[in-house]
DNA sequence: GGGTTGTCGAATGTCTACATTATACCATCA
DNA sequence: TGATGGTATAATGTAGACATTCGACAACCC
């Protein structure tokens, strides 16, 4: 066997286009929560047929970011208050078994990176930066995730990551003054750096569910419906 | 508006009838890990068009429980020790989250419910009914989750446990004398009734992870594969 | 004989057509 | 006027046909 000149083709099937495509419109709020979704339309703007369309709506249906009722259509999965602490509540736990892998493990590289991530943070901070700062918070949670090396872990904080940025976007707020999520941030990699697993866990885990808490009010206020959140 | 006197018709097209056939039969084994699924034999078997299968095939996939490969087939997924950890350290995570919230609510009834099942298994167990305890076993588990009020937690918990079934089936061993069995659930009930969410969530975090361990270890030694089961 | 190339069969990927169903609209009637 | 019922339309559900691709095996060359 010769040495390797020839990239291998990415192979995408036009279904893996059409999810990649609508997965990205959602993602980007180009379509919006209960916004019905038609498959003849999709297929011709995107110039393909049909079927690699719905396949594709069935996997998003999977994965929770489309609804499909029979014979009446798709529609992006509306986010309600009770939505939110859902998947808050989730992602607390779960990226507290992250932070708890990333603790016994505790690279030095990943922990560089992780300090590296709450510098910048910090500079942000005292820029007054907070769109920057809050993109910089989101990275500071997905690359966690991805140290932790649980794939199952990544994909399930991805998925539920895509159905809340909508929401995250809509009410772009910080919950927090800049100076606390620094903080915030700063203890955690303390907790980290010094292999204290549980600490770190918890700190995380207390961090995200008053983030969540608060979005929550928010929702709840935006909807007039009443506050859904859990204590 | 009358009230509900009505209850809604089902409504079940083909593509979930045999997205229904086909996860049953994984669960069932019938389908073996590894195992090949073509979408003109699974079609015809059922009598329908290749089209809702192959939906349902692609829902599965989303799900993790097949894998496709394009221009090659669809394959029901094979779990290797790494997944088996993944899924544990997973599985551990959620249930310390349904624990807790249970706990946190604690209504009667679901704790008579637990109670109960708790029971059951020191009958089971006092019978040396083994495979009524493991199915027991796995229902207070199930019961747990369920209690929790939390649908998404519940989905995850599911698709986990369908994941894993075949393999606990295939090794279908208690890694733990009956009576630890007993003891170690009926602490967490005990933990539940006195309202120590920490205490429970950590009881039956260790619980799961032990017990992920063992049959980690016992699919290494099947496979002759490295355990690949973190500490 | 080892390795490369050509060919064939089978399965998947995609498309088009048709069947079924839900919804909106309008006519009808008490 | 408002409820009832029919009809049209548009979208989804399903089927079947065709295109593309993979894997295996045979033919071929060195």
């Amino acid at each position: 066997m010769s040495a390797q000149v020839f990239k291998q083709v990415p192979h995408k099937s036009l279904r893996e286009a059409a999810l990649a495509a609508i997965r990205q419109a959602i993602s980007r709020g180009d379509l919006k929560p209960g916004q019905r979704l038609v498959e003849s339309d999709i297929a011709e703007q995107m110039g393909i047929s049909r079927a690699p369309v719905r396949e594709a709506l069935r996997q998003l249906e999977t994965a929770g970011l489309v609804v499909s009722e029979p014979h009446r259509g798709t529609f992006v999965t509306e986010v309600s208050a009770t939505d939110l602490w859902e998947i808050y509540t989730l992602r607390a736990a779960i990226e507290r078994l992250a932070v708890r892998l990333v603790t016994e493990k505790a690279s030095a590289e990943m922990l560089a990176q992780l300090q590296q991530a709450v510098a910048d943070m910090a500079q942000a901070a005292h820029e007054g930066d907070l769109s920057r700062l809050a993109a910089l918070d989101m990275s500071f949670h997905e690359t966690l995730c991805r140290a932790s090396g649980h794939s199952r872990l990544l994909a399930a904080w991805l998925s539920m990551i895509t159905q809340i940025r909508i929401f995250i976007d809509l009410t772009s707020t910080l919950y927090l003054p800049a100076d606390d999520v620094v903080r915030l941030h700063t203890e955690v990699v303390e907790h980290i750096q010094n292999g204290r697993a549980e600490e770190a866990g918890q700190a995380l885990a207390r961090h995200i569910l008053d983030v969540g808490k608060h979005i929550c009010q928010e929702q709840a206020r935006i909807q007039g419906t009443p506050d859904a959140c859990g204590s």
